[in-house]
DNA sequence: CATTTTTGCGCAGTTTTATGCAGTTTCCTC
DNA sequence: GAGGAAACTGCATAAAACTGCGCAAAAATG
């Protein structure tokens, strides 16, 4: 049998029955547990179900039990991202109407943003949850809110958008290369970022060296359209752009 | 059983009956109880639950009677409310485009609803977040958030509701007398609530029977515009009203 | 304050997982 | 097609996770 027809067969089974273990599907599919397990480990990789102790379920059930906040992420680039973004925040002045980015490095922003006057638009719930608690002004995009990213995306978030003009703003990407532009995984997160970008004046994306020479599925701007705060292990092909910005951990 | 399928049959035990205690949990389950406050444990720290002595209970809940156990945890209007909601969630028809009103009542409703496809509209990031997290369709309103109350308000919020059109909608009321008809204490928040209330073709108020015969600040509804579902010691005089529907817990 | 219930924790036994290895198949290049 | 790299498969084994039980400590109860 073919590894993708496995493939296929397990996640309908999955879909089917929403839990199966991982004895069963080698039953099932005759074949040897080891096979399943990997099987699993790249369907859950893939996003196709959730493999779990003993076998998969469905991404739905798995809901239920996981904590599927941004908390998940931590840890990798940490250092490097809080460099970044102790910089960033010093860009802040009290005057400023502020776009806020979705996304894990723009969340380290929050803590470290000055307790001034500016007031601050973010498509993210949970980092509006955030900045309201610290007491800050804050405006949330409307739309429909993507429970992996806790982003709100779609005509509603553009609607609102479209009216307001700010004088900076920060976005996080999952790749950057010169020819490819400024990327992201997600075709409606990858619009509004695009969108809110062209309503601002002081444009920084904050990514950490590791998304450098990488390419995300989504164009959402050009190489040249923000200043890129970065910091880690910067390739030497990028140190000689002038919009690349290097800070120190 | 997989211990993710048994961990989500505890969180839905749990959602379903508000608490749930160890032994009903292990009987359920066919499994030993230190088992249970084992995964009790876990689910707690994932906040699906909160773990209190003799069992668990919704995390909303735990939040209105804080630090009470099992045993004493009646009063303030907890099972009202619960009977209440468990009515209204009854109401939601799969192609159904639903608009959720902020606060504890409608917060009580978010884990009753069926896990259909229908549609979720809401001014509350908090009750977003949780709807999110359930695998719903969610859109949130766009505008200024008050921390006090993690409500969405101001002309970004009424923007976006003039374009929906809903077919059916769950609103809270401060107090609710023929005279003032609805009211709320916040004029912000009373006039989303107004907005959303006339796009809604089926219109729900829910209240426990101490909101009956109060009058708060600011009127957003007439008294007949919405059927009231309500539990408790219903006043005689409203008895007679055609569009008060009483509930039994 | 005594009684009962519930909890936390160590322990032993079982199940599940990760990983290295060897043999095989598949795919790509020339 | 022929050769070689890469991927896939099954097995063995050590590590990790899970479960049930018993008992002392802690918490609730009246």
């Amino acid at each position: 049998m073919l590894t993708a027809e496995r493939h296929a067969r397990i996640v309908e089974m999955v879909r089917l029955r929403g839990t199966v273990t991982v004895p069963e599907l080698a039953a099932a599919l005759e074949t040897s547990e080891s096979t399943i397990r990997r099987d699993l480990d790249k369907l859950d990789q893939a996003h196709q179900l959730v493999k779990v102790h003993g076998g998969a379920t469905t991404r739905e059930s798995a809901h239920l039990t996981r904590d599927l906040t941004l908390g998940e992420r931590h840890g990798l680039h940490e250092e490097e991202k809080r460099a970044i973004c102790a910089h960033a925040a010093a860009l802040v002045q009290p005057d400023d109407f502020v776009y806020l980015d979705a996304g894990s490095t723009t969340e380290i922003l929050l803590d470290l943003l000055p307790p001034t006057r500016a007031g601050y638009v973010t498509d993210s719930v949970s980092h509006a949850i955030r900045l309201a608690a610290r007491g800050l002004s804050v405006t949330v995009l409307g739309g429909e809110l993507k429970s992996a990213t806790e982003a709100l995306v779609g005509p509603g978030a553009l609607d609102l958008l479209a009216r307001l003009h700010f004088t900076l703003g920060f976005w996080g990407a999952n790749g950057i290369t010169p020819e490819a532009g400024l990327t992201s995984p997600e075709p409606n997160e990858a619009m509004v970022k695009r969108v809110s970008m062209e309503r601002a004046t002081r444009r920084y994306v904050l990514a950490d060296a590791s998304k450098l020479g990488r390419t995300s599925l989504v164009t959402f701007a050009d190489f040249c359209d923000a200043t890129i705060v970065t910091c880690g292990d910067v390739p030497e092909e990028y140190r000689s752009f002038d919009n690349i910005l290097e800070v120190r951990p």
